[in-house]
DNA sequence: TTTACTCTTGAACGTTTGTTCAAGATGGAC
DNA sequence: GTCCATCTTGAACAAACGTTCAAGAGTAAA
C-alpha cells in the first residue's frame, strides 16, 4: 500500500486525490453531489479507479468521514510545548481560528452530522469521534485545573461542546463574528471557572 | 385548492399525507432516502400523485422545509396572555421541551441545514427563517427588557441562538440532559442580564 | 527480451431515479 | 342520465447511478 508508484512526487497519489475530491463534492453539494462519476471527474481520474481504491461508495464516504474526525481531534491534542492552561486556552480559541472557520470544513462537519442521522453505520463513526473529542477536551481541562474531579471536567467539556457546536453551526448561517468571539469567551469562562461544585443551585436537582 | 374532496374527514387529504411522508423519510434516512417512489409508498398513494401535487422533487422538499421553519417560528411567537418576561422565559425553556427535543424534529432541522449548504435555493429559505427567528427572539428580549437598545437585543438574541443551535445539535449526538439544562440556564442569564453596555471589556484584554 | 505485478482506463450492465402521460375514477352541477 | 373539472393510477421513458470487467499501460526484476 505504502509504496505507490509516485513517478516524481509532483503528482500526488491518485488515492488521496480521489478522497480529496469526494470531500470537496460533499462540502459543496452535499451527499447527493457525491457520485462516483463526479468524484472521478473532480479527481481527474477514470471512473473505474474510484472503485479500485474504494470497494464501494460507502467505503469512500466512510474514509472521508474519518478524515474529518482526525481533523477535529487535532483541536484537543495535548501540546507538550505549552503550559496546561495555555494549551486549553489555545484549544478553545482555535475553534474560531481562520483555518477552522472555513465554509469547507464547517460544511463537511455538518454533512457528517446529517449522514450520521441517516445511517447507523455513519452514526457509529460520528459517536466515536464525538466521544474522543469530549474526552480530549476533558483531559485538557483537567490538566489546567488539577483541583477538578474527573466528573467535573467532563461536565464542563460537555457544556463547552454544546457552545462550540453552536458556533460551528451558526457560523455557517452567517452570524456575526462578534457573537462568535463572545461565545468563545464564554467557553473560556466555563473552562477556567473556580471549582464551585454544585454550590450555585440552578433549578434542577441532579445526581452526583 | 381549498375544497379538496375530503370524503368524510376520516381520511386526511392526500397532499398533506404526501408532505408528511416526505418529512418522515427526510428525518429518518436523509435526503438520499427521499425519492418519489418511497414518498408515494410511505403516503399510501400512487407514484404519479406526488408529481401531481408537487411539480417536481425540489418543490416537495421546499414545501417540507417551509413546514419546519413554521414550526421554528412558533417558538418565538408573542403570547398575549403572559407577561413579557414570562413570555421570554417560556420561549427559552421550550427549546428543551419534550415536543421539541424529539429525534424527528431535530433530525429534520439538521437535514435542512445540510440542504441549505448544498443548494443556493434551499439556502435562501434557511437564511430567511433564521433571520425571522432572530428578529422574533430579539423582540421578546426587548419586551422583557425595555431598557435595552435594539442593537443590544439583537446582540443577545444572536448569542442565545448560538447556544440553542448547539443544544439542538448536541441533543442529537446524545449529550446528557443535565448539560442541556445548564445551557438553558445560560440562555436565560444572557436574556435577563442587567444592561451593562460594553462595560466589561471582552476579547483579548481579558485576563484573570 | 520475457515475466509478473500493480495501476488505470472506459465501455457495458443492471438498477434506480425523476418525470410524463394516457387512461380511469370520482363527485357535483345540470 | 350527460357534462365537466378534479383527483388518482401505474405503465413507460430517458437519464443517472453504482458496479463490474476485459483490456491496456507502466515499472521492476529475471
Amino acid at each position: 500500500m505504502g509504496t505507490s508508484t509516485v513517478r516524481s512526487g509532483e503528482q500526488i497519489d491518485r488515492q488521496s486525490r480521489i478522497l480529496e475530491a469526494a470531500m470537496d463534492l460533499l462540502s459543496r453539494h452535499g451527499i447527493s453531489g457525491v457520485n462516483m462519476r463526479a468524484v472521478a471527474r473532480e479527481a481527474g481520474v477514470a471512473l473505474g479507479l474510484v472503485n479500485y481504491y474504494y470497494e464501494d461508495k460507502s467505503c469512500l464516504i466512510r474514509a472521508a468521514l474519518h478524515r474529518i474526525d482526525e481533523h477535529d481531534l487535532m483541536l484537543v491534542e495535548p501540546d507538550p510545548d505549552s503550559a496546561p492552561d495555555e494549551q486549553l486556552r489555545k484549544s478553545l480559541r482555535r475553534v474560531a481560528g481562520a483555518e477552522l472557520l472555513t465554509t469547507r470544513y464547517l460544511s463537511l462537519r455538518l454533512h457528517l452530522w446529517a449522514l450520521a442521522q441517516a445511517s447507523e453505520d455513519f452514526a457509529q463513526i460520528n459517536a466515536e469521534a464525538f466521544e474522543r473529542y469530549l474526552a480530549g477536551l476533558a483531559t485538557l481541562i483537567g490538566n489546567a485545573n488539577p483541583e477538578l474531579s474527573r466528573d467535573e471536567c467532563r461536565e464542563r467539556a460537555a457544556d463547552i461542546v454544546v457552545v462550540q457546536n453552536g458556533m460551528w453551526l451558526t457560523a455557517l448561517l452567517g452570524v456575526d463574528k462578534a457573537s462568535i468571539q463572545r461565545n468563545i469567551a464564554h467557553t473560556e469562562d466555563i473552562a477556567f471557572a473556580p471549582s464551585r461544585k454544585k454550590e450555585r443551585g440552578l433549578g434542577e436537582s441532579k445526581e452526583s
